[in-house]
RNA sequence: GGUCCCAUCGUCUAGUGGUUAGGACGCUGGCCUCUCACGCCGGUAACACGGGUUCGAAUCCCGUUGGGAUCACCA
């Protein structure tokens, strides 16, 4: 097949009714990168026919994931609610060719004959009744697709394999309600006819759902489109993905400091898989992104690897990059900062100890406050009498610095310790604490240059006078 | 229950008849070191079970077991 003839067009059809799940949104990615992978396009539609849990609010938050994700679409996003009049016309080709037909029987009907076959140990399905009355419609007249008796369908699944099913075992579903509005199987298969979709790639539990659409595309002898059925996401207990396993929108993975990257890298790594390749970034994905190498069981989700994977894109960014993201966590903790040279040189130092963002704006509020806040147990152990002469000395020597660079601190207090006689050890701790707050920080020169020459005196003068006091 | 899908370390996976069964996360020993990390070196740990096919099966077939999905005038 010729891509420069037959373009790839794959879609992704969620339904408004919560927001972007992890499962859809690995979903979602695997059309989009074969998409564009293949140069071909990808459709963004809504699936909104479920007037009850559809709702606008749904629509905008999974908008947002996707875009955050950097998911794109080349077109849509189309509503089937704003498509019915496209499905009727389809229902009545279908009636008229007689691959379809007007049913009267009520809901009551159809559960009383499938309780019937129950009793009798047979399949619950539509008995048929009205298949050959030729009824020609009314009010709460259902439309039925009449399918074979005999006979197979079979899915080739690109995923799974051939996989057979009986035709006996599928009875006449429901194309349309007696209130004229289309069923799922037809809306979708109308929808993927018109729009042109040849590539489908959906969760498995559509795969019981495919050869029913299949029967809808014979008898409105359109083209088959290529079906791959992924497996689920699961939750740590091998269930199936749901509220109880933690978060699993989109949105809240933003919000604990997730890096879009990180989550594609992770998302797509859980069901496809490129030899050892652990670590890929999105241009290195779609070019690399293939069907063949989907996997055919299910997986579950494992926020320890998302996070080093995560830890790991952090690592591979620029500061620019990394510096806007941290503002939005930083004022998440009230603290105001700009995507400046001061907040790329505090990113810099963080980069190789953070595991995701919210850590990152962790780590760097020290830099942010006015004044130093210490850790009392910390200032307790380490701002004593016996290193009160070092600080003071360092202060005067950092003053004194002119440029003030990593390299100029660092010769500074080699010269200090020179003098001194005293090992690095000694200090470092004192140091940091005095001018972070705490034991734990990014190393001490790219941190005093990060913090800057004036907080820097300030904060070890303060410390000084603390010990002082103290004495 | 019927139908369908699935089965390699705890987890994500590589593997497509012949490998000391590889990598990653986690856990762990060590190195590095101004703290915490990063990084580097090493360790731990898997072919669900039973039959076949074959000179030879993680790889192919059948069965068992165990998971999952689905059985609507929901999507």
């Amino acid at each position: 097949m010729n891509p420069a003839i037959k373009p790839i067009v794959t879609r992704f059809p969620p339904s408004p009714t919560g927001y972007l799940h992890i499962g859809g949104a690995r979903t979602a990615l695997f059309n989009w990168l074969y998409a564009r992978k293949t140069k071909g396009r990808f459709v963004l539609r809504i699936e909104d026919t479920d007037a009850a849990r559809s709702t606008s609010q749904s629509v905008d938050a999974i908008l947002e994931s996707l875009t955050w994700l950097g998911i794109d679409w080349d077109e849509g996003p189309y509503f089937q609610t704003q498509r019915y009049s496209i499905y009727n016309d389809y229902i009545e080709k279908l009636v008229e060719s007689g691959h379809a037909y007007h049913c009267a029987c009520t809901p009551e009907e159809v559960d009383r004959m499938r309780e019937e076959a129950k009793a009798k140990g047979q399949k619950p399905m539509y008995n048929g009744k009205c298949r050959n009355l030729n009824l020609t419609g009314g009010d709460h007249t259902v439309v039925r697709l009449k399918t074979p008796d005999t006979g197979v369908t079979v899915v080739e699944d690109i995923v799974k394999g051939p996989t057979a099913f009986q035709n006996s075992e599928i009875d006449d579903f429901i194309i349309r309600r007696g209130d004229g509005s289309a069923m799922y199987n037809l809306a979708v298969v109308i929808d993927d006819i018109t729009m042109g979709i040849n590539t489908i790639i959906r969760g498995d539990d559509h795969l019981i759902n495919t050869p029913k659409q299949m029967l809808i595309y014979a008898a409105l002898g359109a083209d088959m489109p290529v079906f791959g059925h992924v497996p689920m996401v699961l939750g740590s207990d091998k269930a199936r993905l749901s509220k109880r396993h933690g978060a699993m929108s989109v949105g809240e993975y933003k919000k604990m400091g997730f890096l879009p990257d990180a989550m594609i890298n992770y998302l797509v790594r859980l069901g496809w898989s490129h030899g050892d390749q652990e670590f890929f970034e999105r241009d290195d994905l779609i070019q690399k992104f293939d069907l063949e190498h989907l996997g055919r069981s299910a997986s579950m989700f494992d926020t320890d690897k998302l996070m080093a994977l995560n830890a790991k894109h952090i690592q591979k960014k620029t500061p620019e990059e990394l510096a806007g993201p941290l503002v939005f966590h930083l004022k998440e903790l009230g603290i105001d900062a700009k995507n400046d040279a001061f907040t790329q040189g505090v990113v810099q130092t963080l980069q190789p100890r953070s595991k995701t963002l919210v850590e990152m704006a962790q780590g760097a509020a020290f830099y942010y406050h006015e004044e130093v806040e210490w850790d009392p147990a910390a200032a307790d152990k380490f701002l004593t009498p016996d290193v009160l002469s070092v600080l003071e000395l360092s202060a005067e020597r950092i003053e004194a610095l002119d440029p003030y660079t990593q390299e100029a601190l660092e010769a500074a207090f080699t010269l200090i310790l020179e003098e001194t006689g005293l090992k690095f050890g000694k200090i470092a701790q004192p140091l940091r604490v005095a001018v972070t707050g705490t034991t734990v920080s990014p190393g001490i020169f790219e941190m005093l240059l990060a913090l800057g020459k004036e907080k820097t005196l300030k904060r070890i003068k303060k410390a000084v006078r603390f010990i002082q006091d103290k004495a």
